[in-house]
DNA sequence: CGGCTGGTTGAGGCATCTCAAACGCAGTGG
DNA sequence: CCACTGCGTTTGAGATGCCTCAACCAGCCG
């Protein structure tokens, strides 16, 4: 079994599939900049400052508002009944939370903060008012949605088509292109998660994970930084994307 | 490696996961029969008729409109460049498609008609504009694309979690599961796909699929009609579902 | 008939999981 | 300062589920 394998958010180039898509229009960086200030100028906003472990909702709860992140990491987790948990998505500063909600008016997961942030609360309803009468906002709302999907459609890209290796390589490239695409350094990256939790969230068990980057380091593509195994060392993203390309064309002989 | 298991579309109980949750306001059939009355009444909507292996629209092409299918079955399909091609998700009556070229103005996979049907074309365009005067519309969309990521969240949990045959089991009672919604007979479905589609879909070979459906039928779970390898009988939904909970648990010890 | 496509089934290999042991590090309490 | 504990990580060895390769069968069509 394994799983999808990345996926972050927001990056410009799809990380697998690279379907022939016209170029963008703006940036990344310059997207969530301005979605931002779209939504400060639009609606009004409530901040709320989401420590680390806390949750921005959870399952079951009801569904009246949707959040942007403002600052920190945030994953979104199913919990299913029998008490297991798996990590759906990342989302990192613009992102927005809380989409999966709309359909019943009720919460389908758990929207934790792994790191101390932010995030921007908007009313669904004042959203739909504000809509009405500012259609760029409609379409910014419609763009994210449609983003999320894309990047839920290349996790399970990457799930059913990458090795475990290569899944990791395109978790930690995922990861960086979103840093990069924020502005922030990408050379080295400190992952606020387990072994396990990287593991669950890519359909394989701790011991592949770290087995994976055990490799990866071995072979130069990551490093280790001295504090802790947490921190990873990225001296050349296009290293990893090689790394992927290459296990990829493997697979196919 | 595999994929994400099943996730057809629609289905009211979750397949894998079961948060709590709200019960719906309506059934899924209404909400369908709701949701055509509305674009009906609402929007100029052009009929386009869609024959077998026929595209909707292809990955590249200039997004323009939405559509929704008003008969027949569809899948969607990321191409990859190196010509690999990944199912991502089958749509019935009342899904909607075409959400996923809303981000950057072009879509981002296909769209393949696996038989003869009929969708809805809605410009997108008209939609806004429509969507500014009623806010019932803008609900109901949004609610589609929630919903369909709620699928896409599915369809990773069960991808991530469940067996080889779990997953199948799984697909097939989340594909009876959409005919129940639509008030059609799920006794016995016809998949119009082969065991390669089949196996792509779920992150399988063709071969695990074609011995998954194998054991399920040894052990009268399914059944094989006369005709073809490829109408399945489901004599109990209900057991199809009993049997991805027993793996399910039996995987974890 | 012969070719082709799709499906089934078997045998063997390999990637990943499972189980297990050991280590580093941080916190706690003596 | 030093056990001592607990958690996260690493690494190894063995088990296994799924993939790969291959043969064969059934239906369809020219």
């Amino acid at each position: 079994m394994q799983i999808i394998a990345t996926t972050l958010t927001n990056r410009a180039p799809t990380p697998v599939c690279r379907a022939p898509i016209a170029p963008a229009l703006q940036t990344s960086g310059q997207r969530v900049a301005q979605l931002l200030a779209l939504i400060d100028k639009e609606l009004p906003v409530l901040r709320r400052v989401v420590h680390a472990g806390e949750a921005v909702y959870r399952a079951g709860d009801a569904f009246e508002c949707l959040y942007i992140v403002h600052a920190g990491l945030f994953k979104t987790v199913s919990v299913c009944a029998d008490g297991r948990e798996q990590m759906v998505s990342l989302h990192f500063k613009g992102d927005w939370l809380g989409f999966d909600g709309m359909a019943d008016s009720t919460f389908g997961c758990d929207a934790i903060a792994m790191d101390i942030g932010e995030v921007w609360v908007i009313r669904y309803q004042a959203l739909l008012e504000r809509c009405s009468r500012a259609p760029d906002l409609m379409v910014a709302m419609h763009s994210a949605m449609s983003r999320a999907m894309a990047r839920d459609r290349d996790s399970m890209l990457a799930v059913c088509t990458l090795s475990a290796d290569a899944r990791v390589a395109d978790f930690l490239r995922n990861w960086a292109s979103s840093l990069e695409q924020r502005g922030l350094r990408t050379d080295r990256i400190t992952l606020r998660m387990t072994r396990a939790e990287i593991g669950n969230f890519l359909g394989m068990t701790l011991e592949t994970v770290s087995r994976a980057l055990s490799r990866l380091a071995r072979d130069r593509i990551i490093g280790f930084s001295q504090k802790g195994r947490r921190d990873i060392e990225i001296p050349d993203i296009a290293a990893l994307g090689a790394f992927v390309d290459r296990s990829l064309a493997a697979s196919l002989h």
